[in-house]
DNA sequence: CTTTGCGGAGTGAACGCTCACTCCGTTTAA
DNA sequence: TTAAACGGAGTGAGCGTTCACTCCGCAAAG
């Protein structure tokens, strides 16, 4: 507990060693050894600012799903008048963050996918996630969702923007507008139907 | 019967272990003692079929991988003649085959997303699967595939389903035959135009 | 102004333990 | 009888974690 909200320099330097070398290597191969030592550091210094190693990696888990929802947010509240304006924004904002932060999102992954991910904070997740939902699910004058679970309708737009968010990491393919574009136009329509 | 490809009993049941404890455990908990132990296998017998854990896990991953592929085309030359028939049939396999087999899949996904995985098995399970992305992309009667490269048409497939998958292993979603007939309906829509 | 004392951030060698992997005695089958 | 297959205790490297200690800025005392 306590280190609540001060950012001392060094826990900031734990951190940002940490992202980088878990994107790197793994959790598997990312020893606290080495973390204080990219983060110039004392093996003590880490443990007087996280409890473990687990609770180290879940801290900068917490902190990067914020991030995430941070960045949806702004996508809803930025300008957009429209539900398909704030979709696109949030389709733009996304694609773009991750694209050029690719150790976080790696990191999202890695432990999403990993044993230290409980089902917790799954749950957790779809809670924050939720209010959105309900916004979309609202629907417009032009337009319906399908009616298929909210989970579902959030897995048809998550689903392809992590795919094709690696794609992009793997230099297999280049975004450009027109292509967002079209991507977003096609999303939307996945889950909506015209009337 | 000493043949270069006999598949040993032992080798099996290792294997089986393997696929079961990293499904419950992860790599980092699941141990080559543990592996054995679940096997009723000797360590030394585990390390006369596998040079090292690591080739373990890279072998378990090809075999799931060849299944995947083999699903994939058992869709394509079932019964199908239209393009859609064909999509639809995979979109059903697929998601038949890895919500009744959890552990294979959370097997590839964990493997997918680890320091395990290799850029070089990226590009190989790309070069397999273009096969089916040239039968595809080549159109039909009604309809053509939008103007987007086949690694992003792919992705919008496959984005979905593996999220969709997972969610009906956290039981989020119970799947009907009406929505996997909505859903499959949707992918298609968002990777074709009519004309 | 200088000296002394103090609190706590910072350190890294050392510890106990687990791991992947080896080695060799035993079993099995031909 | 012989060789291949097998089992599992043993091994050393490396892991997360700890703790006795150092160092330094600052306040109180002289």
């Amino acid at each position: 507990m306590a280190t609540a909200t001060i950012t001392s320099d060094k826990r900031q330097a734990i951190m940002e060693a940490t992202l980088d070398l878990v994107s790197k290597h793994g959790f598997e191969g990312t020893s606290t050894a080495l973390i204080a030592k990219e983060a110039n550091v004392g093996m003590g210094t880490l443990y007087r600012y996280f409890e473990t190693k687990e609770e180290l990696f879940k801290e900068m888990f917490i902190h990067q799903r914020e991030k995430l929802i941070g960045i949806i947010i702004s996508g809803i509240v930025g300008g957009e008048t429209t539900i398909y304006g704030q979709f696109a924004a949030i389709v733009r904002a996304l694609t773009t963050y991750y694209t050029n932060h690719r150790v976080e999102f790696e990191f999202l992954q890695r432990y999403s996918d990993s044993s230290y991910m409980k089902e917790s904070y799954l749950d957790e997740s779809a809670i924050i996630l939720s209010p959105i939902a309900h916004i979309l699910s609202s629907g417009g004058e032009d337009f319906r969702f399908k009616a298929l679970p909210t989970h579902i309708i959030f897995a048809m737009v998550y689903g392809p923007m992590i795919s094709i968010i690696q794609l992009l990491h793997q230099e297999k393919v280049t975004m450009t507008d027109e292509m967002l574009e079209s991507i977003t136009l096609s999303l939307w329509n996945s889950i909506t139907e015209q009337r």
